[in-house]
DNA sequence: ATTATCTATAGATCTATAGATAATGC
DNA sequence: ATTATCTATAGATCTATAGATAATGC
């Protein structure tokens, strides 16, 4: 436990920490998700956020390997939620494909919208294309697996047309990332709910 | 004319060129298209963009001011031709809203998936924030506005219900961009229908 | 002694300008 | 003379490492 008062062992930082109750490490990510979101990732320096989480340039590599280590954790980040609750819904024999399609849009969109900068974004950098990024790109797979058996049940399709459908309305839940730029102030919830309702209607269901 | 022959004013080129038929502003567009898309904007350099297409760095400047006059062009190029469209569609009282908000969406569509590289996914770009991408976006709103006024009027909306039922119809269009990376296959005009399909069903109609 | 941080910096970029050069045009 | 290109480079970065320093722990 660190102590309250910020009686901490090394020596003390230049500029005195002020976020509080984060790890050095939780604070990168932090400034991290800020400066890449807002000004972009290969724009943001490994100097801007080291300074942003209260740090200089260099201590950051005490902590992480570069600027793609916090990457690959923010974007891991924005599926893990997503893909839990996707395999416990997909175990979830007592309820209907159709209702178990619309709860995983639900929160999916909760989860994407929810946070306080559009994490959901980075994932169409086309640094994610390279192998440090193998296992997030691994999760998004499952994830839209689930949606393809859960469309697939619920609309009662299979092959290309269910791939179609799956496409479409796995477009439509990351679409509402960049539709939230334009709307930041509408309430999530709501929102959540109404792209669910979309997300079935396009299914077929 | 440019003489069939390649005699041309001027000092030449160190590499002579390979693609032919197009400007030298064209020729770095056409590398500024795919370099941008496929490595990103910030990643890649005023360097790597002037020697695909076949001049040396230096050389550029002779044809643009940099780096971000390119992007402003080409993400002007991906927004207007679906804008002109719009327009003419507005104006089309003969045709029933419904009919032309389907088409809107599968000729936006068509623009988006159809050129060789993903340029509508650049405008995700936070660097499109800055001033020098005023035009672009008013461009895009308009673009958003032809969109608002036939949802409107074909599913019998307004307010905050026909502000929510246009993002998410925005929504599902744009979101075809991030669609289309995984599924590079499928054909453009098929995959175009079932989108503005899919979009009158969120719209209401 | 251990730890977290600092300062300093080498080496590798990258951008934008200055000035030279090699064609055609007249 | 005009033009399109070239080579060269100054100045500003940016990344990652080396080594120093200022705390606490024992």
């Amino acid at each position: 436990m660190s102590s309250p008062g910020g009686r901490r062992v090394g020596r003390p930082r230049a500029v005195e920490r002020v976020g509080w109750g984060v790890d050095p490490r939780g604070e990168l990510l932090g400034a991290a998700a800020e400066l890449f979101t807002v000004k972009g990732y290969a724009a943001t320096s490994t100097r801007a956020v080291a300074e942003r989480a209260g740090m200089r340039q260099a201590t950051m590599y005490h902590y992480v390997s570069g600027k793609e280590e916090l990457l690959v954790a923010l974007l891991e980040s924005t599926v893990a939620p997503s893909l839990s609750y996707a395999r416990a819904l997909l175990g979830e024999e007592g309820r209907g494909a159709r209702e178990r399609l619309w709860e995983l849009c639900r929160a999916d969109v909760e989860v994407l919208c929810g946070g306080e900068f559009n994490l959901g974004g980075l994932y169409l950098l086309p640094e994610v294309r390279g192998e440090g990024f193998a296992g997030f790109r691994a999760a998004r797979e499952e994830l839209k697996g689930a949606y393809r058996e859960l469309v697939g049940e619920a609309a009662g399709l299979e092959g290309g047309e269910l791939e179609l459908r799956t496409d479409l309305v796995f477009g439509l839940i990351e679409g509402v990332i960049l539709v939230r730029r334009d709307a930041p102030g509408r309430a999530v919830s709501e929102f959540a709910r109404a792209t669910a309702d979309a997300a079935l209607r396009i299914a077929g269901v």
